[in-house]
DNA sequence: AAATTTTTGACTAATACTGACTTTAATTAT
DNA sequence: ATAATTAAAGTCAGTATTAGTCAAAAATTT
């Protein structure tokens, strides 16, 4: 279900400046090699496969790197397609000042929020202008009871927290 | 400690960076030339074996770019006809008005809709310059299938299609 | 020793490509 | 005219080529 980032662990005794690390797991040197390429250019596409036989690891050690390291959260889309010609393509996005007003929102919907309060989030994004009315009408119209109506309420109260949380990290980063 | 999700990693779930795609299979390319032709002039008449030897692939290769990149619901209409002759017309449309397209669609919709079909209406709704690029993410991270999955798949796909349809009404108010 | 993170691989899903066979239409032969 | 031939395009199921998921095992950290 949800994933837990270790980014805000507590390191123990000082800030390491991870190019004196002299224990890096597979998984930072494959971080490392993606985010060297991202210090230059804006986005990274790579084969997965490729990436395995680079590294020496199993494919689905790329995915894990990717799911624990290049989230929304951390500033990075991913895209991909499988089949042939395909591929798994890293975005550099530009988290905006008010990111951090966005995630303490997300915070505080956590896993269900009411229509009513919903709205307020709205309304408040709005009065912060970070959306226009235009925006807020359609955020609002899919996260009316009508539309989310299910047999059991707290379902519905919770597939809106879900949605609003989707829209608010939207928000988090400059549209490309 | 904070939690994240890795739910945004890996359907796309905004409208890509398109000049930075270096990594086309054979049916990219056929798409890109006929894409390309039809930036300028409104339809492309070709013969299916004539491209099949220009690009190198067998015949049927053609109908499945066309079948899978042309449809309608990404704003194409297909003509052709068999034996000596033989022709493959695509002609781009967009003969409706905002209303009746919004109507159209919403009528396409019905009560389920996959999260590749509702990709199709939203970037069509971009084209048209119906909704802004950033309308358009907003729309496409609510439907994401990890906002709307349900122990029910067929569930998410009724959602999906109550979400869109209320998008869509929204849109279609708002002119008004 | 408990919790967390990393590594692995079997299984699944999506997309692309191929070719044998079918259908349709025009042309040629009778 | 009618039949036979030829020249297209269509279909569909099978193969190939990627990437994604998930849970268990291993390693590491607390």
């Amino acid at each position: 279900m949800v994933k837990v980032s270790n980014m805000y662990t507590i390191q123990p005794h000082c800030f390491s400046n991870k190019s004196h690390m002299n224990n890096q797991n597979m998984s930072d040197i494959i971080e490392a090699y993606l985010k060297k390429v991202l210090g230059t250019d804006e986005q990274v596409e790579i084969r997965r496969s490729e990436m395995a036989d680079r590294f020496s690891c199993v494919p689905s050690q790329i995915n894990y790197v990717i799911n624990t390291r290049f989230t929304v959260q951390q500033g990075y889309l991913v895209e991909s397609k499988r089949g042939g010609g395909g591929y798994i393509r890293i975005i550099k996005v530009k988290l905006l000042d008010e990111a951090e007003m966005l995630d303490m929102m997300i915070d505080v919907i956590g896993s269900e929020i009411s229509q009513r309060n919903a709205y307020s989030i709205v309304e408040t994004l709005y009065e912060d202008s970070m959306i226009v009315r235009r925006e807020a009408n359609l955020m609002l119209s899919a996260m009316e009871k009508s539309v989310l109506s299910l047999e059991d309420c707290k379902k519905e109260n919770e597939l809106r927290a879900r949605m609003l949380t989707a829209f608010l990290t939207n928000l988090r980063y400059e549209q490309l």
